[in-house]
DNA sequence: TTTTCCATGTAAGTCGTTACATGATTGC
DNA sequence: GCAATCATGTAACGACTTACATGGAAAA
């Protein structure tokens, strides 16, 4: 129940049409929280239908034309409250430690490859996030709301370099081992 | 796509009865790949209605009786497979990145409580999986599989101190934080 | 004018979550 | 016997994914 939430930050930031906030969910909010254009346009059907937001008036909703949105003052409110409320944090996911979890019983063979292409994508997000950080936060003049977000990018800098490390690290790992089966071949 | 390829990984690992597998994706596998006993049953039936897995033939398959499955030859030439096979990684969810952004805009109000919550179970996983460390992977003989197994949980460990880290920096920050609307006060 | 891209949607299916149901076993 | 617990499921719903559909604008 996150997806509504994440529309209104976006359009609180700044007013969009259902593709621009497509894109902007490419980037920016998008590092942190993904949709597609089908999970946004349906939502925001329902936080207009809810009266969070409205279509800019100036605009006529014709299929085809833009439509862009506007945050209502109940919209703003219930952001606030949702970012206040106490949430617990959701168990994690992911395959690729449940892979070499997995390659521990039925061997290794092939996964070396995805580890090595999994580290470059890491490596370019990593730099990515650095390209923001020195255009985006100069060392110096950070106002509140640039506190706030430079910290949740410096999140993004950090796990992308856990990653690097890690991934590293395993492939390392790997020079020693044996492809096959550990055990019990077949 | 991973939850039958998590039970096909804990099988091979100890073939084991619905509630056993529950039990286990409660810790171990689920560190990193949670789900429920109604997600295990569903998908344990299709696996053996797929031929990947069966039930051990000991047990008689009555309504409130155990039942314990094994792996076929199938489904661990399926796992091998899917091990092997390249995946995209999938894009990351943070609510808690997602909050710290709305706060940027409506203010940061009842935030900091959760936060220092959050590190709270952080610092509790992190203290669960250095207990693990010690237990099961003591400094010097570690097999082919073990090595593996510890890299996994180097994972976990390198994450929960990274989550530690940040909230702890976060938490700092706040300190000289207004609590308010940022900007355009309503 | 046909094609291509922009912009907004619909529909179907899968996965995960929450709530409930049922039979068997154990302790009282 | 009765309640609690163990063990295995069913049902309904919502969220997300994938594929497809529609209309308008711009370009070839």
């Amino acid at each position: 129940m996150s997806l509504p939430h994440a529309i209104l930050t976006a359009l609180l930031e700044k007013p969009s049409s259902g593709l621009e906030l497509t894109r902007r969910f490419d980037r920016s909010i998008g590092y942190f929280w993904s949709a597609t254009h089908q999970q946004i346009y349906r939502e925001l059907g329902k936080l207009e239908a809810d009266g969070l937001i409205r279509a800019l008036p100036s605009e006529q909703p014709a299929r085809g034309q833009k439509k862009s949105y506007e945050v209502l003052h109940a919209g703003r409110a219930e952001l606030a409250r949702w970012t206040a409320a106490s949430q617990d944090p959701k168990p994690h996911r992911d395959t690729l430690l449940l892979r070499l979890r997995a390659a521990a019983v039925v061997g290794t063979a092939g996964l070396e490859a995805d580890l090595r292409r999994h580290l470059q994508l890491h490596e370019r997000q990593l730099a990515e996030y650095q390209e923001i950080e020195q255009r985006d936060f100069p060392p110096g003049r950070d106002g509140t709301e640039d506190r706030l977000r430079h910290l949740v990018l410096r999140a993004g800098i950090d796990l992308e370099t856990f990653w690097t490390q890690w991934l590293s690290r395993a492939l390392t790992e790997f020079d020693g081992l044996p492809d096959g089966e550990p055990t019990r071949p077949a």
